[in-house]
DNA sequence: GCTTCCATCACCCAAAAGGGGTATTTTGAG
DNA sequence: CTCAAAATACCCCTTTTGGGTGATGGAAGC
């Protein structure tokens, strides 16, 4: 564990909120919080000439969403680590902020006790979330394949496909005949409900077949 | 917090580790491990006829490793919450866990105190993770689209191209001469270095154009 | 003002794909 | 053993595609 003094800023635009959050992480030994921002605007302005470690993004904003915010912030601070702290818990919000770059995510029911060590975690290579977060997270990697109705001679054609091969070049790969492989593909095609290798292809992925 | 005792079991090759785990989970007030397995085989065989909350599983084992136990026993028990506990910090290993329905990575260099406190974090809905397990994760989901090479006409009929829509489909859609459709998607094959619509499909979703 | 990119449209031609059949052999489950 | 599914192979025919080449107008950048 870094012994160093972490700066923390936050974008927070309930008055209330901001100045306890500052209260407490300036309260305690190793923490340091000058810098808050009642929204993006601010924060996109001032953060690129100032020292700071870690910032705590709240979600709505008026204006620049913390969403937007943590996109836009991320890309020119890429050391900077972005924690959400914020009430929503809905898939859009979650997923955007990760996307957007955000390396936690706690809601705002978080005790301040852990929203401390969350700041520590991040700062040491961590990713912290709140419980049920976290679970959203690694859920959504879970691939329930349904069962695919394809053959493992169709699937392994659909592959051959994505390569942009033509029947003849499946057809030497697999030591086939292009007449069999035309067979094979006209029966991946009546079985996606397509009529053709492009949109085969895109099925074929959006459904978790290769 | 649950005050129900955690019922918990083991797939651990390793004898000393697997009979360590067992005393220290039996030591520990609110947790109880009866069952160990020293390999899938076994654990397949045994689990659907015992009563367990939370498997401890491990990743190289003889015979069905631990990913591929995982997918098959968290398809026919999808109540049972797996952590995995392992060495390895590959990304493979990582992701096909996750992937097979896992919903815990731990290293092996976990203490015992935070192994217990995993064990309940995952029986109250939480998804415990090692600290840079974790920042693998979040990682994952942040997408740094490079600049993508094409125009916004070219996106707009790429997109066209996914759902099966031929030249002249296309052209109608847009207002266009099927000839400048074909202007354009010849265009996008140069720019992506493909010469058929599957290819052209699959590379757009690779990249993230789409 | 010049150049570069974008978007638009056009023609020719060979290759490939797609739709409709039919048929044999192998394999697997009951 | 029997039946169904899967895998294999072939034919005919029309439509679509991909590659090459060329041209024009407009907007943006230098």
């Amino acid at each position: 564990m870094s012994k160093e003094i972490i700066h923390v800023a936050i974008v927070e635009d309930d008055d209330e909120l901001r100045q306890m959050l500052a209260y407490v992480i300036n309260g305690t030994p190793g923490f340091y919080c000058k810098h808050t921002y009642i929204d993006c605007e601010s924060a996109i302005k001032e953060l690129p000439n100032i020292y700071v470690h870690v910032v705590l993004m709240d979600i709505e904003l008026p204006g620049i969403t913390g969403i937007e915010g943590v996109a836009i912030l991320k890309k020119a601070l890429p050391h900077i680590d972005f924690i959400m702290l914020t009430i929503r818990q809905d898939d859009a919000s979650l997923f955007g902020s990760l996307c957007a770059g955000a390396t936690g995510y706690l809601t705002k029911d978080t005790p301040p006790s852990n929203l401390l060590q969350s700041i520590s975690e991040v700062r040491n290579g961590g990713a912290p979330m709140s419980t049920r977060i976290a679970r959203k997270v690694i859920a959504s990697f879970k691939i329930d394949r349904k069962a695919s109705p394809l053959t493992t001679r169709e699937t392994e054609i659909l592959n051959l496909l994505c390569d942009g091969m033509n029947y003849r070049s499946i057809a030497e790969q697999l030591f086939l005949s292009a007449h069999t492989v035309k067979t094979h593909i006209k029966n991946i095609y009546r079985k996606l409900h397509v009529t053709s290798r492009a949109s085969a292809v895109k099925k074929a992925i959006d459904d978790g077949l290769i």
